[in-house]
DNA sequence: ATCCCGACCTTTTTT
DNA sequence: AGGTCGGGAT
């Protein structure tokens, strides 16, 4: 015990050490956050003032999740499987395994992804022949799944409109299609167990009376359903252990609401709301630009970080000509660092948003620096993996439309768009799914559908005594995925794929132990509760009853999948830049950090200043890139960009103008040099403004002015020219005033004036 | 069944 | 610019 608390600052273990009462702990970025988090879970197991199953642990990534429960396991010598730490998805999903039939659901439910979910969207307006110009899908999913993070059901959202009213029909229809196809989408996952908790006393008690300790990853991070949840989960009288960082709050977009952190003060009567301002990441130089950054923003709680390291470096800022440039900048400075010892993985390069990657890629290939891109395309995404899990998963439940119309074709096997259609009425007709209508179906495309069956029905009977990743192996050696491969010119990655879902099924049997007997870690309390008769007859399972015994080890697997889409990151291994947007920066710290693109319309981008809240938003984004920087900071931005194939000619970001001068070096000058040439490799210097030799991209036009030059007018404030059209007395001028937008002026009548920098 | 062309879109993303 | 998607032609 006394090593457990051994390193802690003083309010690190104020907060550890807290009484069982709600608690609010503002984190700042780098204060040692999930270090409080789990030394906290260590301590109440440590000092038996909890058993280790009394403990709730919730966060937003399953990389968050796995992090806390090895650390958890490095500091205490107990098995932390009988822990429940995990997503709220996660989490939501063992309870709706084990409380199947009272929440309604089919035992072996299946989870639909984004992608999933969009695909069912469209094939029910396509089944209710709606217009999809006017109703798009996407939006319908926004729309569906906004009102399920609000914890609304179709039939308790708000339709002023006849456009709404239809919105909240589909949205009707399509749970109904879920409910019959026994599928469940992400937020279905939290709205259902919500349902179930609120409506179900006798189980609502029994998870109350067990977890008496709930702790909160990224509280800044939960929308209102899962703020409800949390509420139901804890009752009167458990606490609840938030952490968070309202500085850090990055995904109102995605139904996050910062509010919650202020309605948990009060509705949870928090007595004890402990700041952690002491920062172990960044330099002086770097926490002073991020302190003062945020300092602008008026919705805060409150906070500023400190450090005991010295100011280290200064924060550099580089102004480029282009976006090409600006990456070879990026490329000599991060050639530098190497060349004094940096570890290229210890370099990050940050970007608003993902086109940006591509110039610098390019950049990056050219000069042969390895380099690794984050946010690609997932192992459980690809398309060969999505047929496989597709055939699993009518393994398990035939009713899955989804994935009958998946793979009843694929690989292909003269079943066509004529066949499916009749398919498709007779299921309709009967309210049945696809799978059950096959028999309705006459005529070569019957028996054609009727073969289909057969093999998934032939697949189900071969492996149903078969462990885990044999029925894989089965599986795709009778569907054909393997042989239909290796007809295919570029199948060999696919195969290989193919190949490595079976070790992923292998893997994960291993480590879910399944087979092997999980004992059930029940407190006395609850198992007192757990003996009690539910109302309907059913006995009460506590959900971490052996996980076999509350499903297969194919429907575990199948949601393992949609939980859990798998690594992005294609090229692991060897030492590379990382790239990555801001945003999925979030959590990590580099050495030396690139923050580029920091131009008005990218970084603040452009459509935050329609939202409400957006530019506040903008620069918590910001000040997250800031703080991901332990020793080197740069920022950059350019005068002119590729975007969407036209060239645009931004400002720089307005919030240069909230960074402490003290803190930074501009390693280009403040004023006209880009037409005016200068060695790159002197930028650190004074320009030689005047000197003669133009670059070519900005040919000066005969009007006393030049495309891309800032200007400063009496109304409008500073603006970019962006064309100059006409000549002589008739020439016209388009220029970007940034807040005031784009303005046509004639340079005969508007004053303009030159602007330095 | 497959292929090719043109229309369309383009902030951020986890589950 | 570049990628995706859907429709129409082969």
């Amino acid at each position: 015990m006394q090593n457990l608390l051994h390193n802690l600052n003083p309010e690190q273990l104020a907060a550890v050490t807290l009484p069982a009462q709600s608690a609010l702990i503002l984190a700042g970025a780098g204060s040692g956050k999930t270090r409080v988090l789990t030394t906290r879970i260590a301590w109440l197991i440590q000092t038996a003032q909890v058993s280790p199953a009394g403990v709730l642990a919730v966060t937003f990534t399953n990389k968050a999740a796995k992090e806390m429960m090895s650390r958890l396991s490095a500091m205490l010598p107990i098995n932390t499987r009988g822990m429940w730490i995990g997503t709220f998805h996660g989490i939501c999903n063992r309870l709706l395994r084990a409380h199947y039939r009272d929440a309604g659901l089919p035992q072996t439910f299946q989870i639909l992804d984004s992608a999933d979910q969009l695909a069912a969207i469209k094939r029910l307006l396509k089944a209710l022949n709606v217009d999809d110009e006017k109703y798009p899908p996407r939006n319908l999913m926004y729309f569906i799944n906004g009102a399920k993070d609000q914890g609304l059901r179709a039939h308790e959202v708000e339709a002023n409109d006849d456009y709404n009213r239809r919105f909240v029909q589909l949205y009707e229809a399509y749970d109904n299609q879920c409910q019959r196809e026994g599928v469940v989408d992400f937020a279905e996952l939290l709205l259902r167990t919500y349902e179930l908790m609120s409506r179900n006393q006798p189980l609502r008690e029994h998870y109350q009376a067990r977890f008496r300790h709930i702790l909160v990853d990224e509280f800044q991070d939960t929308n209102n359903l899962q703020y409800n949840w949390l509420k139901l989960m804890a009752g009167e009288h458990n606490a609840v252990f938030a952490v968070g960082d309202d500085d850090q709050s990055i995904y109102a977009f995605r139904g996050a609401n910062v509010g919650n952190m202020v309605a948990f003060e009060r509705e949870f009567r928090v007595q004890n709301l402990i700041k952690l301002e002491q920062n172990y990441r960044s330099h002086g130089h770097i926490l002073d630009t991020a302190n003062t950054l945020i300092a602008n923003n008026s919705k805060r709680l409150g906070k500023n970080l400190r450090t005991d390291a010295g100011h280290g470096e200064p924060v550099r800022i580089y102004e480029a000509s282009s976006d090409i440039q600006e990456a070879q900048w990026i490329i000599e400075q991060s050639k530098s660092l190497i060349g004094e010892g940096a570890l290229r993985s210890e370099i990050a390069i940050l970007y608003r948003s993902n086109a940006q990657s591509r110039v610098i890629e390019h950049a990056l290939f050219t000069a042969g620096i390895p380099y690794r891109v984050y946010g690609g395309q997932r192992f459980f995404e690809r398309a060969e993996i999505k047929h496989a899990i597709a055939y699993l998963q009518l393994m398990d439940n035939p009713h899955n439309d989804s994935a009958f119309l998946r793979v009843v074709n694929f690989p292909t096997r003269g079943i066509g768009a004529r066949s499916i259609e009749q398919l498709q009425d007779a299921a309709r007709q009967y309210g049945i799914s696809l799978y059950a209508a096959v028999p309705y179906v006459a005529g070569k495309a019957g028996s054609s559908l009727g073969s289909f069956v057969k093999l998934v029905e032939g697949m189900r009977f071969e492996t149903q005594n078969l462990p885990l990743q044999e029925m894989v192996k089965v599986m795709l050696d009778m569907s054909g995925l393997i042989p239909h491969y290796q007809t295919e010119k570029e199948g060999a990655d696919r195969i290989e794929n193919l190949e490595q879902l079976v070790s992923a099924a292998m893997l994960f049997v291993n480590e879910e132990g399944f087979g092997i007997d999980t004992p059930a870690f029940l407190g006395p309390k609850a198992q007192e509760v757990a003996g009690t008769p539910l109302p309907n007859g059913d006995e009460l399972i506590d959900a971490d009853a052996p996980l076999v015994t509350v499903m297969s080890p194919l429907s575990a697997f199948l949601s393992h999948a949609s939980l859990e889409a798998g690594d992005n990151q294609a090229q692991a291994g060897q030492d590379a830049l990382q790239l990555m947007t801001v945003h999925s920066a979030k959590g990590l710290e580099f050495d030396a950090v690139f923050i580029t693109g920091l131009e008005e319309g990218l970084f603040p981008h452009e459509n935050s200043a329609q939202e409400q809240g957006g530019l506040e938003e903008e620069r918590r984004l910001m000040y997250v890139a800031i703080t991901r920087a332990k020793k080197r900071l740069y920022m950059s931005f350019s005068q002119t960009r590729m975007l969407h194939g036209q060239t645009r000619y931004n400002m720089k970001s307005r919030f240069f103008d909230e960074l402490p001068e003290a803190a930074l070096k501009w390693l280009s000058p403040k004023v006209q040099h880009q037409w005016f040439g200068n060695k790159k490799s002197a930028w650190d210097d004074a320009p030689e403004v005047g000197a003669n030799n133009i670059a070519q991209s900005f040919a000066r036009k005969d009007v006393g002015w030049r495309i891309g030059e800032t200007v400063s007018h009496q109304k409008f404030g500073e603006g970019v020219i962006v064309n100059i059209e006409g000549g002589g007395t008739n020439s016209r001028a388009h220029i970007n005033f940034g807040k005031h937008g784009m303005k046509l002026l004639d340079l005969n009548i508007a004053k303009l004036e030159r602007v330095a920098g």
